[in-house]
RNA sequence: GCGAGAGUGGUGAAAUUGGUAAACGCACUGGAUUUAGGAUCCAGCGAGCUAUGCUCUUGGGGGUUCAAGUCCCCCCUCUCGCACCA
C-alpha cells in the first residue's frame, strides 16, 4: 500500500493558497526571520540545485513558523540577462514573452513541491515596476560620483558579444560560454566598488558565513601595504607601487608594461617600424590567459631611456616588459632582480645588473653567483644609512623615511577593480543616460523613469548590440537644454538587478520608491541567505557593496544585507561523453563493468568525471519524475536527509525509495492508531520499563531533532532521529494502562510536529487525521522533559587497559564503588586482571569504568 | 607556487566535541507472506581468527593520554579558490 500522496500534496497546496499563510506581515510583535534562496534565473524548469536549495529554505520557514517567529520567504526571478535573451532567439520568439512563460511554468513547480512562498511579494527584474529602481539606483550612484565612464581595456567575450567584468572571468575564459576572453579598448560605465574595498573587507557582521566565502573574497580584494615610490623620468614622475620598500637600494632596472603612458609616449617617439613598437604589438595582441600563462617566458625590451631611483640618484634602465600588467599598481615595477623571483630571472636573461641588498645568515650572497632570488629575510647591506639592520624590522622605517623625504608615498593597494556594469546586450536593464552634443551626458529625469527597453526589436540577425538599431528608441530630447539627444545603448549587468532585490523584497510593489526604510529596516538584513558557492566573488561581493551604498545613501540602516549565509552543496552525476554524439544522458549509455557504449551509435563512451548538473553535459535528472513517482514530500525529504546540506551529492536515486518508505511508515502508523490517537489520556497507572524507554525515545528525540535544525542545519541527522524513533515506536508492544497510553499518544504526535519543515503535506494530513483543528506550522513545536532524559538503568562499559571486556547493566544511584566491585567480577573482566595490580580505577558517572593495571 | 578544506564499511553518512566507531538510510544476503513484485514484515551485514571469545580497523607514520575518528608533529592523496599581485 502506497500513501495517497497524490491528493494529500494537492490538497494541502489549495488550503496553504487560501489562507494565504506563507504571506508575511510587515509589522508583527513577534521576531521577525527573513529566509532567503537566491533567485532562479527562469529557465522553464526547476532543477535539482533548486530542489535542493529551496527544500532547505522551506525547512527554515516552516521551522521558524512553528517556532513562532514571524517568517518571510519570498521568490522571484533573476529574468533578464544573456540566457534569456538566448533562449527567445533559439524559440524564435521575444524574452519578454518567452520570460513570461517561463516564469509561469516555473511558478507551478515551485508550487507543486509545496515551498513556502510568499508570493504576495514575487518580483521579476525584468518587468518595469522593478526594473524602474535599479534606473534609480544607478542615478544616486552617479550623482555620488560611484558610476563613471572611462575608455579602457576591458574583458571582451566574443560569443556573447559583450564585456564581462573581472569576476566573470574564469581562467580566462567568459563564467557562462567558456569563449575565450579577449582585451578590448572600450568606453565603458563602471562602478566604484574599490571604494568600499577596505569596508567589504572588514566582515565582522557576517555572523555565520563560511570561512571559505570570507576568505575568497578577502583575496580577491586582494589588500597589499606598501610605498609608491615615484621615479623620476626627467621633467616627469614614474610612480611604482612596491611592498618591498626595503628594496629600493637594489633596483637595477624599471620593468613597465606595454599599456603604460610612458611607454605610449615612446612608441610615438620612435614611430611603427621600431623594434620596440612590434614587440609591444605582439603582447599587446595576446589575450589574458595567455599572458599571464604559468609557464610563459619572460619578455622584455629595453627602451634605451633611463629614469632615476629618486633614493640614490642612480639611472635605472627602463625597460618594457610582458609580466608587468597595465591593471595592477601603477602598471610599472621597480626590479630587484637579487630579491625577487621574476626579476631575477628576467636580469639573468638580458644580463641586466644584480644587486644584493638583503645580505643571508651565512653573509654569502653575492650578485655574482646566485643562482636564484634571495627572498627571505636577512641583513640590510649597501642601503646607506639603513646597513646591517635586519630588512624586515626597519620596513616600516624605511617607508617612514621615503614618506618623509617626499620620494615616494606610504599606500595601500587592491587587486579589487572597479566593477565594469555595462552590457552591450538588450535584454537588460537601460541605463538611464542620454547625450546631447551641448550638455554632454545627462541622466534621465526620474519622472521619465523607466527608461522602458522598446519591444519592436530585432534579436539574433547579428552579433551586435541590437539596441543599437532601435535608432527610433535611441531618439530623444536632452533634460537640460530641450535639443536633440541620443539615448545609452548599454544596459546593466544583471548583476545589478541581484544586487538589491532582497530589499525590495521587504516592499515589493512600491510605486514612490525602491522600498521603504521603515520596511526594510523591519526585515533587513536577511537572517538566512542560502545559494551556491559560485557566487562568492560575484554577486556575494556585489551585494555587500551595493547595500553599503543604499545605507549611505539613507534607504537601510544596516551595514550588511545577509548575516548568515549557508552555501548549498551542488548536485552532481556522472557525465557521459560519445565521440560522435557528445555528451550522453545516463540513459543513453550502456554500462557494463567499468565500460560504456552509447545507446545512440555504439560507439565506445568515456565515462567522464562526476560534475555539477548542467543541461550542457546532459547529466541532469527531472525532478518532475520523482514528484510524479513519490511525491513532493519524499523529494524533500531526501534531498535533505542524502547529506548535510553544504556537502555536493552525487545523484544516486536508489536512495528516493528510503526516504518514502519512511514516509509511507509513519502514514501507515497513523491510519492504524487513528482511533486511539483521536482521544485523550490523562497519565495514571503504572509504566512498564519498555514505556519508559519509549518515553525516553520520544524526549530524547525532540531535543535531539530540534537542536540539529535549530543549531545546525543538519536536517540528514534530525531525520534519521525520527526514523530512529519511529523503529521504536514499531517495537513497542500495545500500551495497557492509561499512563502507557498517554506516552504512545506522546510517541506518535511528535513524529508530524518535527518532520513537519521536511515533508509538510503528509504531517498536516496527518494532523489533521487525528482532530487537530490549527494548522501544523501554527501549533508550536513539541517540547521534552529532562528529566526523562536520565536513564535508571544505565549500561556502563568495562574497560581494562582501554579495552573493552564487558558490559554492565546497573542502576542511576548505584555508588561507584559498587560498580567498581560488580565490575571486577564478571569472568571476562577477571581474565584480563588475573595476576595484575589494578594501579588506577577511572570511572566515568554513566559511561565507563576503566582499570590500569600493571 | 600560495591559500583553504577534505580523506570513516560495498555505498550516502553518524559519532552527544576526548569515553562502546560505523547511529539512520541505500545496496546486498537469508527467511516469512504473496499468483506476482520495483509491495510489506523479520533476521543478518567492517575485516580476520584457533570464535561464549580474541585481534585488527576512521589515508599513512609517530606522539600526548587510563582512553584518540576527535588533540599535537611529520608524510601521502584528492577537491576547491587564487595565481607573473610588484
Amino acid at each position: 500500500m502506497e500513501y495517497p500522496f497524490i491528493e494529500i500534496e494537492k490538497k494541502w497546496q489549495k488550503i496553504w493558497e487560501e489562507k494565504k499563510i506563507f504571506a508575511a506581515q510587515d509589522k508583527s510583535n513577534k521576531e521577525k526571520k527573513y529566509i532567503l534562496s537566491m533567485f532562479p534565473y527562469p529557465s522553464g524548469d526547476l532543477h535539482m540545485g533548486h530542489i535542493s536549495n529551496y527544500s532547505i529554505g522551506d525547512a527554515l520557514t516552516r521551522f521558524y513558523l512553528q517556532s513562532g517567529y514571524n517568517v518571510m520567504q519570498p521568490m522571484g526571478y533573476d529574468s533578464f540577462g544573456m540566457p534569456a535573451e538566448n533562449f527567445a532567439i533559439q524559440h524564435n520568439s521575444h524574452p519578454k514573452i518567452t520570460t513570461e512563460e517561463n516564469i509561469s511554468k516555473m511558478k507551478k513547480q515551485l508550487t507543486s513541491m509545496g515551498f513556502g512562498l510568499d508570493w504576495s511579494r514575487e518580483l521579476s527584474t525584468c518587468r518595469p515596476d522593478y526594473y524602474r529602481w535599479g534606473q534609480w539606483l544607478f542615478k544616486k550612484m552617479y550623482e555620488k560620483g560611484l558610476v563613471y565612464k572611462k575608455k579602457s581595456f576591458v574583458n571582451w567575450c566574443p560569443d556573447c558579444a559583450t564585456v564581462l567584468a573581472n569576476e566573470q572571468v574564469e581562467e580566462g575564459g567568459c563564467w557562462r560560454c567558456g569563449t575565450t576572453v579577449v582585451q578590448k579598448e572600450l568606453e565603458q560605465w563602471f562602478a566604484k566598488i574599490t571604494d568600499y574595498a577596505e569596508e567589504l573587507l572588514d566582515t565582522s557582521d557576517l555572523l555565520d558565513w563560511p570561512a571559505k566565502v570570507k576568505l575568497m573574497q578577502k583575496n580577491w580584494i586582494g589588500r597589499s601595504t606598501g610605498v609608491t615610490i615615484d621615479f623620476i623620468y626627467g621633467e616627469q614622475k614614474l610612480p611604482v607601487f612596491t611592498t618591498r620598500p626595503d628594496t629600493i637600494f637594489g633596483v637595477t632596472f624599471m620593468a613597465i608594461a606595454p599599456e603604460h603612458p610612458l611607454t605610449q609616449s615612446f612608441l610615438q617617439a620612435e614611430g611603427e617600424d621600431s623594434q620596440l613598437y612590434k614587440f609591444c604589438q605582439k603582447v599587446m595582441n595576446q589575450d589574458n590567459s595567455q599572458r599571464t600563462a604559468e609557464d610563459k617566458e619572460k619578455e622584455g625590451i629595453f627602451t634605451g631611456r633611463h629614469c632615476i631611483n629618486p633614493v640614490n640618484g642612480e639611472k635605472v634602465e627602463i625597460w618594457i616588459t610582458n609580466y608587468v600588467l597595465m591593471d595592477y599598481g601603477t602598471g610599472a615595477v621597480m626590479a630587484v632582480p637579487a630579491h625577487d623571483i621574476r626579476d631575477f630571472l628576467f636580469a639573468k636573461k638580458y644580463q641586466i645588473a644584480i644587486k644584493v641588498v638583503v645580505q643571508n645568515e651565512e653573509k654569502n650572497l653575492d650578485a655574482n653567483t646566485m643562482q636564484e632570488a634571495f627572498i627571505e629575510d636577512g641583513t640590510m647591506v649597501n642601503s646607506a644609512q639603513f646597513d646591517q639592520m635586519g630588512n624586515r624590522q626597519c620596513l616600516e622605517q624605511i617607508a617612514d623615511w621615503i614618506d618623509q623625504q617626499g620620494y615616494g608615498k606610504k599606500s595601500i593597494n587592491y587587486k579589487l577593480r572597479d566593477w565594469g556594469l555595462s552590457r552591450q546586450r538588450y535584454w537588460g536593464n537601460p541605463i538611464p543616460v542620454v547625450y546631447c552634443e551641448k550638455c554632454g551626458t545627462q541622466l534621465v529625469p526620474d519622472e521619465q523613469l523607466p527608461v522602458l527597453l522598446p519591444d519592436d526589436i530585432q534579436i539574433g540577425k547579428t552579433k551586435q548590440n541590437p539596441l543599437l538599431s532601435a535608432t527610433e528608441w535611441q531618439k530623444t530630447t536632452c533634460p537640460k537644454c530641450g535639443g536633440a539627444a541620443t539615448r545609452e545603448t548599454d544596459t546593466m549587468d544583471t548583476f545589478v538587478d541581484s544586487s538589491w532585490y532582497f530589499a525590495r523584497y521587504c516592499d515589493a510593489h512600491n510605486q514612490q520608491a525602491p522600498f521603504s526604510k521603515d520596511k526594510a529596516n523591519y526585515w533587513l538584513p536577511v537572517d538566512q541567505y542560502i545559494g551556491g558557492i559560485e557566487h562568492a566573488v560575484l554577486h556575494l561581493l556585489y551585494a555587500r557593496f551595493f547595500h553599503k551604498f543604499m545605507r549611505d545613501i539613507g534607504l537601510v540602516d544596516c551595514n550588511e544585507p545577509f548575516s548568515r549565509l549557508l552555501t548549498q552543496g551542488m548536485v552532481c552525476m556522472q557525465s557521459y561523453k560519445c565521440p560522435k554524439d557528445g555528451y550522453l544522458f545516463p540513459q543513453d549509455a550502456i554500462i557494463e563493468g567499468k565500460s560504456a557504449t552509447c545507446a545512440l551509435c555504439g560507439s565506445p563512451v568515456t565515462i567522464g568525471s562526476i560534475e555539477k548538473m548542467s543541461k550542457s553535459k546532459k547529466n541532469v535528472v527531472n525532478p518532475n519524475d520523482y514528484l510524479q513517482r513519490y511525491g513532493a514530500d519524499t523529494l524533500r525529504t531526501f534531498v535533505l536527509f542524502a547529506s548535510p546540506p553544504e556537502k555536493d551529492v552525487d545523484w544516486n536515486d536508489k536512495a528516493v525509495g528510503g526516504a518514502f518508505r519512511f514516509l509511507n511508515r509513519v502514514y501507515k502508523v497513523f491510519v492504524k492508531n487513528k482511533k486511539f490517537l483521536e482521544q485523550d489520556y490523562t497519565p495514571a497507572g503504572d509504566i512498564s520499563a519498555e514505556y519508559k524507554e519509549l518515553r525516553y525515545s520520544s524526549h530524547y528525540t525532540i531535543k535531539k531533532a530540534i537542536g540539529y535544525v535549530r543549531e545546525k542545519m543538519q536536517f540528514n541527522t534530525a531525520i534519521a532521529a525520527v526514523m530512529e524513533h519511529l523503529n521504536n515506536l514499531y517495537a513497542a508492544s500495545s500500551p495497557t494502562t492509561d499512563a502507557e497510553k498517554a506516552l504512545y499518544k506522546e510517541a506518535h504526535i511528535l513524529i508530524p510536529q518535527i518532520i513537519y519543515p521536511f515533508a509538510p503535506h503528509l504531517c498536516e494530513e496527518i494532523w489533521e487525521m487525528i482532530g487537530k483543528h490549527k494548522l501544523l506550522h501554527d501549533s508550536g513545536l513539541p517540547s521534552y522533559d529532562e528529566k526523562f532524559l536520565v536513564k535508571n538503568d544505565i549500561t556502563f562499559v568495562i574497560q581494562v587497559m582501554g579495552k573493552i571486556r564487558a558490559q554492565l547493566e546497573t542502576t542511576k544511584n548505584t555508588p561507584k564503588e559498587e560498580i567498581i566491585a560488580e565490575a571486577k567480577e564478571i569472568a571476562n573482566v577477571k581474565k584480563f586482571l588475573a595476576g595484575k595490580t589494578i594501579i588506577k580505577e577511572i570511572v566515568v558517572p554513566g559511561k565507563l569504568v576503566n582499570f590500569v593495571v600493571r
